[in-house]
DNA sequence: TGAATTTTGTGACAAATGTCAATTGAATTC
DNA sequence: GAATTCAATTGACATTTGTCACAAAATTCA
């Protein structure tokens, strides 16, 4: 079994035990791809029918507000990343995916997804645990939206997600966190970070 | 059929088609209870071990930092309610569920829920259908709040919950915008609603 | 390497929002 | 129904943050 899905098989062991086999169910329909610095995985309009495992590398979810680009996701190696709405929906992405690294996924589109919780119902307990985490990130993200001056934003980011403001260029987070990249800019200046 | 769990049934047919006795075995595990207007549904360190479909009525969910209270959401009737990392997680719960009206709701205890998973798969359907769409309201949520000015925000809620504005303290409609109560009054009097 | 481009940092100022205090208005209670 | 409490509004001012302009630093690419 090549790296990448041995890694995927690894994370999913952390979300939920599963039984022998049960895995293997997956093995001819995942593939592996691999996305350079700069590109896409999901672009606005088009309709996102896969979900990715990052093996390597590292994205952000951003998408267009009059004009100007809104970070709302970093993901980075062993997690998943997907544009939800769509996905779940089949509806066409308002959101872009974008490797920031050069990265190598491993992906499962919502069709076979669908087979394969027929074909064992362990899939669809994992895919229940991976939209309930899904949701305990974003009411997470509402939380340090809300109230938090730009300061606090930025220390919480740095508590929860350190490796984030180490990969990420900072116009990225700025935009991630509500402030501007000039506000940020003076923030850093001030922590000594 | 009493009334309230029509209402509930009438709510899932619209969430998922259900087939014939698909529905009835949840009457058994249901419980109808009232909740007068300042009553608590769930509060801060419980464990929330129940959702709730609310047939009459309004909750807000809020949660407290550095002692003021955070609106997160407003829930009312013909929608479902619940603490849900504590629901998910069966932790204690950081959220209170605050009836803002007198209220009427169905609920359904997480271990009842896990019962009728397995006597039919459909439930485990509804319960990650219903997942799904608190992802969205989050999603939809966090968006609201990032880089949104205050006026900005505020006439989103009128248009994607004008009752909200009509039943909602103004108190709680600022906290849950993150703006202060005094400048949501200066907008509300620019706005001339 | 060196030029060009992009990203980041800084200063000056304007705009938005928060805070505090006082007032008005509405709801509740006795 | 008057008194009391609570909620909402308004004014004055301080603080935060955004915007624009430009400089410095880093990165990219020929």
């Amino acid at each position: 079994m090549i790296n990448e899905i041995k890694n995927f098989k690894q994370y999913l062991a952390g979300v939920i035990p599963m039984g022998e086999g049960s895995f293997e169910i997956a093995l001819q329909y995942l593939k592996v791809e691999t996305i350079e610095k700069g590109e896409h995985l999901v672009k606005e309009g088009q309709a996102c029918n896969k979900v990715a495992f990052i093996s390597n590398g590292l994205f952000r979810i951003y998408y267009l507000k009059d004009g100007t680009e809104i970070n709302t996701c970093f993901c980075k190696e062993n997690s998943i990343t997907s544009a939800f709405d769509s996905f779940v929906n089949q509806v066409p992405s308002k959101e872009n995916i974008q490797a920031l690294e050069d990265s190598v996924v491993v992906t499962l589109s919502s069709e076979n997804l669908a087979k394969m919780v027929g074909e064992n119902a362990v899939w669809q307990t994992v895919r229940q645990l991976l939209t309930e985490k899904e949701c305990l990130r974003l009411s997470g993200r509402a939380t340090s939206l809300s109230f938090e001056p730009a300061l606090e934003k930025y220390r919480n980011l740095l508590r929860d997600q350190p490796e984030i403001i180490q990969r990420v260029p900072v116009q990225h987070i700025a935009s991630y966190l509500g402030v501007s990249r000039e506000t940020l800019s003076r923030i850093r200046a001030r922590v000594g970070e």
